[in-house]
RNA sequence: AGACGGGAGCGAGCGGUCGCUGCGGCCGGUUAAACGGUCGUGGAGGAAAGUCCGGACUCCGCAGGGCAGGAUACCCUCGUGUUAAACGGGGGAGUUUUCCGGCAAACGGGAAGCAUGGAAAGUGCCACAGAAACAAACCGUCCCGCACUGCGGGAUAAGGGUGAAAAGGCGGUGUAAGAGACCACCGGACGUAUCCGCAAGGAGCGUUGCAAGGCAAACCCUAUCCGGAGCAAGAUCCAAUAGGGAACUGGAGGCGGCCCGUCUCGUUUCGACGCCUAACCGGCGCCGGAGCAGUUCCGGGUUGAUCGCACAAGAUAAAUGACCGACACUUAAAAGUGAAACAGAAUCCGGCUUAUGGCUCCCGUCUUCCG
RNA sequence: GCGCCCAUCGUCUAUCGGUUAGGACAUCAGGUUUUCAUCCUGAAAAGCGGGGUUCGACUCCCCGUGGGCGUG
C-alpha cells in the first residue's frame, strides 16, 4: 500500500522536475522509477513485446492499474437510490462523497453534477475532473464499497492539485484509504 | 490611419504519458456469448442552445360532408432543399416615416421600414377635448326682424378654436357673406375594344365637382391549406407476485323439482325441520347455473433488457478527458497564464432566432493627417 | 428529450386599447398613548427586454430573457 503511495507521489514529482531529476534524487526510488521510464520507451519501441509487461518482475505488480472501465461504474438509478437512502456521506470542498454498500459491491464510481453546478459544459467538467482523480486514487483502495461523487460548484474554479488532495481527505474520511500518508 | 456600429467567413496548432468509447482484424476465453489483450481506425458545434416554424418517421383514428378552431396572404425571378414545407437573395409595384428642393399644399428626388387580400357585406370602437367623430353652427362673417347695441330667425364650412383625425390643395371668378357654386393647375374616385409591362401595376383617355375618415396584429368576409399525438412515439423479450380467461382432474357441497316422515289443530295448502353418526347421509332425479383446490395453456405487460438509434460521433447517471513538454506572453526573478469567447450531441434533416473572445474581408458613421 | 403555462410596487394580487396603473400586507414620516401595541392621516414604491400594429399598448402581434408545471 505504501509502496503505491510513494509511487503516485514520485510519479506527480515526476512531472514537475522532469528535467534535473535524473541524474540527483536517484537514491531512493532508483529501482521503480528507472524500470517505469526504461518499460514506456520499450512499449513506445516495441509494441510486440509490451504483453509480457506483467511478466517483468522489476515492476509488475506495482504498475498501477489506473484503468476505470464502464463496468466499474454506477449506472442505474436503483444503485444512486441506495446510496442516498445509506445516508452515509462525507463532505469535502469541492465534493460530497456518499457510501454505498451492499451484495454487489466493486468499488464502483457514480458521478452527479446537479443543475446547480452550472450549464452543460460546466457539468460535464465537474465529473470529467471527479472521475480523473478517482482514476488516479483508485487503485490504492482496498475497500470494496461502491461510491457516489456529487460536485459542488467550487470544483469549477479549483486547480487540479487541490482536488486530488480534497478528494484524498474525503477518501481517508471514509475510510478508503490509511489515516497519514507519508512521501 | 484610428475608434465605433452592422454583415459574412474561420472558430484553433505540434509532441509525449495515463485514461474513456464505437467499429474492424488477430489472439485468449466461452457450448455460444459476455469478458480480456493487442493492432488499425473513428470520436462535439456554428450555433449541438432556444424550441419559434416545418418535414421525415411511428402509433391511434378515418363512409361522406359540415361547424368550431388554427395557419398563410402584393408581383416576377433565382437559389438552397427530400424538389416537401418553409426560408433566403435580386428586381419591381404600392404604402408609411424622415431628409432635401418647393412660400405652402400637391409634387419630384434620396434614405430607412413594411405579417402589403378586403373598410359601398355586416357588426363594433374612435377615450379626453371639441358645437359636431359620421353627424353637426361654439366663436366668427353676412342678411332680416324686434330692439338700441342686446335678443330672435335665417344663410354660410372661407377663418378661429378642439383633436391623431373635421367637406382635397393653391390661386382666381363669384357672392350679402361664403361655398367645387364656377374656372385653370395638381390630387382623388370610377371606367377602360388604347399603349407599356410576364405580372403586381403604370401611362393615356373618358366620366365624376369629389356624400366622404380611421382601425381587420377588433369581430368578421374572401382565397388556399390543416385528423390527433409525439422517439418518454412505438415494437420485441420477460422472472416473481396478485388478478383475468380456457381446458382437464379432484373431492365434497350447494340449488331446484317430485315423493316420504315429523311438527302446529281434524283435513288440504303454506311454512319449518330430517333425530340417531367419528364424518356424511330420508329416497329418486338433474348437473342447468355459481363457486373451491391443483395442473397445463392463453392473454395482459409492472421492474428490467433489446430494438427504434445513424452507410466515418453514437452514449443511455450518457464517451470526446487529465497531466507534461516544447512554444508564446507578463515579470528583475521565483513563478503565473494560455489556445482562449459563446458554449457541449441524445431519432434524423431543413429554416429562423439568440449568444459569441480573436483573426480576415466588406459596408456605414465620426475623428486626425496628407494632397 | 417532448409538450405546456406564467411574468404588474419589497410580497400577494386587480385592471374592455384611452389612468396620475387600483387594493391589501410590509416600509417610512406624523398624530393618538406615560410608553409599546392597536387605531388615524400621509408619503415613497411597479408594467421582464426589444421591435411592430394603432392617434394612443400593461392590454393586440412577433422575437428574445427568466421562472414554473406535466410526461417513463
Amino acid at each position: 500500500m505504501r509502496q503505491h503511495g510513494s509511487l503516485i507521489g514520485l510519479q506527480r514529482k515526476y512531472g514537475y522536475y522532469e528535467t534535473g531529476l535524473s541524474t540527483i534524487k536517484q537514491e531512493t526510488a532508483t529501482q521503480t522509477r528507472f524500470s517505469r521510464t526504461d518499460g514506456n520507451r520499450r512499449r513506445t519501441q516495441d509494441p510486440g513485446e509490451a504483453t509480457s509487461k506483467a511478466a517483468d518482475p522489476a515492476n509488475g505488480l506495482k504498475s498501477p492499474d489506473q484503468r476505470l472501465p464502464r463496468s466499474a461504474r454506477l449506472r442505474s438509478n436503483r444503485d444512486f437510490q441506495e446510496a442516498y437512502a445509506q445516508r452515509r456521506r462525507v463532505i469535502g470542498c469541492y465534493m460530497v462523497l456518499f457510501i454505498r454498500s451492499g451484495p454487489d459491491n466493486a468499488l464502483r464510481l457514480g458521478v452527479v453534477a446537479s443543475r446547480r453546478v452550472g450549464n452543460a459544459v460546466a457539468r460535464a467538467r465537474a465529473k470529467r475532473r471527479l472521475r480523473e482523480a478517482f482514476r488516479r486514487v483508485r487503485h490504492d483502495i482496498r475497500d470494496n464499497r461502491d461510491v457516489v461523487l456529487v460536485a459542488r460548484r467550487s470544483i469549477l474554479r479549483a486547480c487540479w492539485k487541490n482536488v486530488e488532495s480534497d478528494l484524498q481527505r474525503v477518501l481517508q474520511k471514509a475510510g478508503f484509504l490509511p489515516g497519514k500518508r507519508r512521501d
